[in-house]
DNA sequence: GATATAGTAGACCGGTCGGTCAAGAAGGAG
DNA sequence: CTCCTTCTTGACCGACCGGTCTACTATATC
């Protein structure tokens, strides 16, 4: 009953977009509304105020970019060490399409909200956090089965999760510090050494990685 | 000639303090004046804008920290991989040190800049760059050390050191996700690994390291 | 002691912030 | 058609932002 309409979900990609490509302090509300060709009374309409909003970009941008590309990538039907490769190689992809789009370089918006608003509000850094502890179960599931298979020594993969994920966002702060993405894109396959593997897995990973490319 | 004041180390150091613990943006000028006991009027005297301001603090903390503290430890007499773990070890004894004083764990400070404000101011963007290549220069240094004594194989150390920054900026963000930076103590030591160290090599620099820390 | 300079004091400014509100339009259900 | 709900509109609010300005005080130098 009633009407309905898309203005939510305007509000949610225009303020992912915004907050991603500048800061969530630098973009106010009234700024989101316009680019989202929304009032500020529609606005207040969907959400209860601005961190309302902030909880909701992060659930849906997870859902795409975690639920959707990285678990895809790290439970896909790649070899775990190659999967791990691909995973630093989109991102540093996706980073030069947003330089492209944005005109500057952006890291990674879970990151940067985990920075600029972790010791400012509560409710946002927990959420994050959870969000951190999903993403680096998905990176140790794709270390386990490299465990598996033989590719990678036993260790806490747990441990090693969450130290990939850790240097996954210092890639993100450095690369946004340089203002080029490109410049750390010889920095991506070193995630194997933190993973533990030894160079020969490293080498068979790398070779991989080229077969696939020229077979696609 | 006139009088001399320490009010503008006060604003300094005040306003290094409230934005590490809180944000660039959530701090105020007002609110750094108040906590430095300095009116509004001698605020602009020592300084023309809110960025000037940004720009001394980096500076100064710079100066403490880095060309301090890090490159002590980084050019200093212990063997160079244990040179590493002393650093990672530093840093989260001072984010401890920080989260009790501020009440939670802070990360990274130029990190921090360098995420809220990369995309949004160029000026400090830029001068937080080549503090970064700085460090990353004073971690290099280490490693050609570990390399000359044969305790790292022959690479690219450059590339490597900026590796292990990115892994360093990293663990600051995840920490200020999880608000304890006791949660990732124990990854520290996987710089080694990062470093490109051989099994034998991280054991022997471990072993160092306890010793030192008996005899301490 | 005169004087020029360094620093202090704090009221004040336009602009923007997040958020509110009252009124009304659109549209499905009965 | 009526009614109720969803959504829209845009004026409006107090608070606070970075920054300005003028008058004033302290002090080193001559």
């Amino acid at each position: 009953m009633g009407r309905q309409s898309d203005a939510r979900d305007r509000l949610i990609r225009s303020a992912g977009d915004l907050w991603h490509s500048r800061s969530y302090a630098d973009v106010g509300v009234s700024e989101i509304c316009e680019h989202a060709e929304v009032q500020k009374g529609s606005f207040y309409h969907f959400f209860a105020s601005k961190r309302d909003l902030a909880l909701a970009v992060i659930d849906d941008g997870w859902q795409r970019v975690g639920v959707g590309e990285i678990a895809r990538i790290m439970t896909g039907p790649l070899p775990p060490l190659e999967r791990l490769l691909t995973l630093m190689d989109r991102g540093i992809e996706v980073q030069m399409q947003l330089k492209e789009a944005c005109g500057c370089t952006v890291g990674c918006s879970f990151g940067n909200l985990v920075v600029e608003l972790g010791t400012v509000d509560e409710v946002l850094r927990e959420r994050l956090a959870r969000l951190f502890d999903d993403w680096a179960a998905l990176i140790q599931h794709a270390l386990d089965d490299a465990v598996d298979a033989g590719d990678l020594p036993q260790t806490d993969t747990g441990q090693t999760a969450r130290a990939i994920l850790a240097y996954i966002q210092g890639l993100g702060v450095v690369i946004k510090a340089r203002d080029d993405p490109q410049a750390v894109a010889d920095l991506g396959p070193m995630v194997l050494r933190l993973a533990g593997a030894d160079p020969a897995a490293v080498a068979r990973a790398a070779a991989g990685v080229t077969r696939t490319a020229a077979a696609v």
